[in-house]
RNA sequence: GGUCCCAUCGUCUAGAGGCCCAGGACGGCGGGCUCUCAAUCCGCUAACACGGGUUCGAAUCCCGUUGGGACCGCCA
């Protein structure tokens, strides 16, 4: 029986290489009359958020995935929410401790971050060094006794070789020496992803791993500890990258990355996920418009390229176009604009907002359209508040950047409080702040109010649009932008997390 | 820096030793059609990273070089 699962964390936007992962999984399982499960991998505290999960949930039912197991619909190995599966993370983990293969670790978080200092001091970057590998089971005993923190250690063998049969790119080798003893089990008794993922692999039957290429180093010590555990090993085909234009891994900084940015720009379902299943695969019949049944009717996973591809978005478009033309009727084209945003919902917020501005009705569409167009003309003379000049903008704008990713409660209260420190922070009023905002976001001097409207254009397209305004008022190099990001970063030392969302 | 992966037009790709002085699609350019624009139709543009092998024959196999990427967290 074929299983096959995706594995994404909730903690941030719902990401295009999920659905694309989705995409291939989910072929892969129906042309093998195998299932699809969905879980979620929340296992970290700090990032985890439930408004994120039900963003997967609504942008994988958007695209159109469905998926036969997962924490809303359950399935013969629920729960399917790894932080509903603590204890069983907990008894593997101890049970790995009797055999032998795995240890307790003391080490402080910062005596290895010396350690790694050290090292990269040394350049001799090793990984953690076994300090704790061969305590005896008094000095055990004595550190639990004391209460001492600990983390579980995965023994990872000192040498030899692993080898790591890969559907699409054949045996990889990695030398165990170069890997060092992974945490399965963090100090506050969470498992890191390493144990959590091939223990729920297992336990959920997964026959074929298939994950993004990012996942490829890690994959000696999945293996290890399958091994550890006596357990058969899945098989591991390991997808190629989405890419940026420039090349690397697709991310939010430099590109538009969530389900939703996609959906609020207009794209529709269907053209999204026909675009992704024409990264690095074409169909036997090398036809480029195709629908889900279509891709699914004739998948051959040895089909897939290995080079990542980048996501274009001129071909997305002009897939999309044809969707719109060739796939509707006026009628449910019309039903599709009016589910889209032209929500009563939407609407009236929006008049709400413009009633005082408007001398004659016709004004009303001229000056809410921005709020329904992916992208907007911008002049550099909106950007630039009186009495600045255009060298002062880009900064600024990139710290609104920063500011926009730490929002985790969409609402223009928040947003207003964080645009305060952007401005606090470059200590200029204010109103010097949002004038540039409200140029970056409306392309207009008439509009509704600023944080109202960035409330209802959602953070993916006002990413999007900071991003269009950053490159509008001449952009920032690479080298002041880091200088910027550190300066930032160290206003008052609560350094937020970086952006990371796994292709899984 | 170390380890691993990858390498065909600007982009997405076809190609599994002769069918390839490399095919399709997007884009770009030119043109037809048209009240504008778009759509549509026609044409053009543009690639096997490099160097060695193996072979009668290599985009395809092997080695090396170069280039790109990923990973090296009590994140996933």
């Amino acid at each position: 029986m074929v299983r096959v699962r995706i594995a994404p964390s909730p903690t941030g936007s719902p990401h295009v290489g999920t659905a694309y992962m989705g995409l291939f999984n989910l072929a892969f399982a129906r042309s093998h009359g195998g299932r699809f499960i969905l879980r979620i991998e929340d296992t970290d505290q700090t990032r985890s958020r439930p408004q994120y999960e039900m963003g997967i949930f609504n942008a994988l039912r958007w695209i159109g995935l469905a998926w036969d197991e997962g924490p809303d619909i359950g399935g013969p190995h629920a729960p399917y929410r790894q932080s509903e599966r603590t204890d069983i993370y907990r008894q593997h983990a101890g049970k790995l401790l009797e055999l032998g293969t795995a240890y307790r670790c003391f080490c402080s978080e910062s005596r290895l971050a010396e350690l790694r200092e050290r090292q990269i001091r040394d350049k001799s970057g090793a990984g953690y060094d076994g300090c704790c590998r061969n305590l005896s089971d008094d000095q055990v005993r004595a550190n639990i006794d004391q209460h001492m923190p600990y983390v579980i250690r995965l023994k990872v063998p000192r040498e030899g070789t692993c080898v790591i049969n890969d559907r699409l790119r054949g045996e990889i080798r990695y030398e165990y020496a170069g890997i060092d003893d992974q945490i399965l089990l963090k100090s506050d008794s969470f498992p890191t992803y390493h144990l959590a993922n091939v223990v729920d692999d297992h336990l959920m039957e997964i026959s074929h791993v298939i994950r993004g290429e990012e996942w490829l180093p890690s994959t000696p010590k999945h293996i290890q500890l399958y091994r550890a555990f006596g357990w058969d090993l899945p098989e591991f085909i390991h997808l190629p990258l989405l890419l940026n234009p420039d090349g690397s891994k697709l991310s939010k900084r430099k590109n538009p990355t969530s389900i939703e940015y996609y959906r609020d720009a207009g794209f529709l379902p269907e053209a999204l996920l026909n675009y992704l299943g024409l990264m690095s695969y074409s169909r036997p019949n090398q036809e480029e418009k195709f629908d889900l049944d279509a891709f699914i009717s004739d998948f051959d996973v040895d089909r897939i390229s290995l080079g990542g591809s980048i996501f274009d978005l001129t071909k997305l478009k002009w897939l999309n176009g044809r969707y719109i033309r060739e796939n509707h009727t006026p009628e449910d084209l019309w039903n599709t604009i009016k589910n889209w945003r032209c929500t009563d919902r939407l609407m009236s917020e929006a008049v709400r907002m413009m009633q005082p501005r408007m001398e004659t009705i016709g004004d009303y569409f001229g000056k809410i359209g921005f709020l329904f167009s992916a992208d907007i003309d911008l002049s550099q003379e909106l950007l630039i508040p009186k009495k600045r000049t255009i060298d002062e903008i880009p900064p600024v704008i990139q710290t609104l950047i920063y500011q926009i990713d730490t929002i985790t409660e969409w609402n223009a209260m928040e947003i207003e409080r964080k645009v305060k420190e952007v401005a606090s922070f470059w200590e200029w009023p204010i109103r010097d702040v949002t004038s540039i905002l409200f140029g970056a976001m409306t392309g207009a001097r008439v509009a509704p109010p600023l944080f109202d409207s960035m409330t209802l254009l959602g953070p993916d397209l006002v990413r999007r649009r900071l991003h269009t305004a950053l490159g509008a008022s001449g952009g920032i190099g690479k080298k002041k932008e880091a200088e910027l990001e550190k300066k930032w970063l160290s206003r008052d030392k609560k350094a937020d997390a970086p952006d990371t969302q796994s292709m899984v």
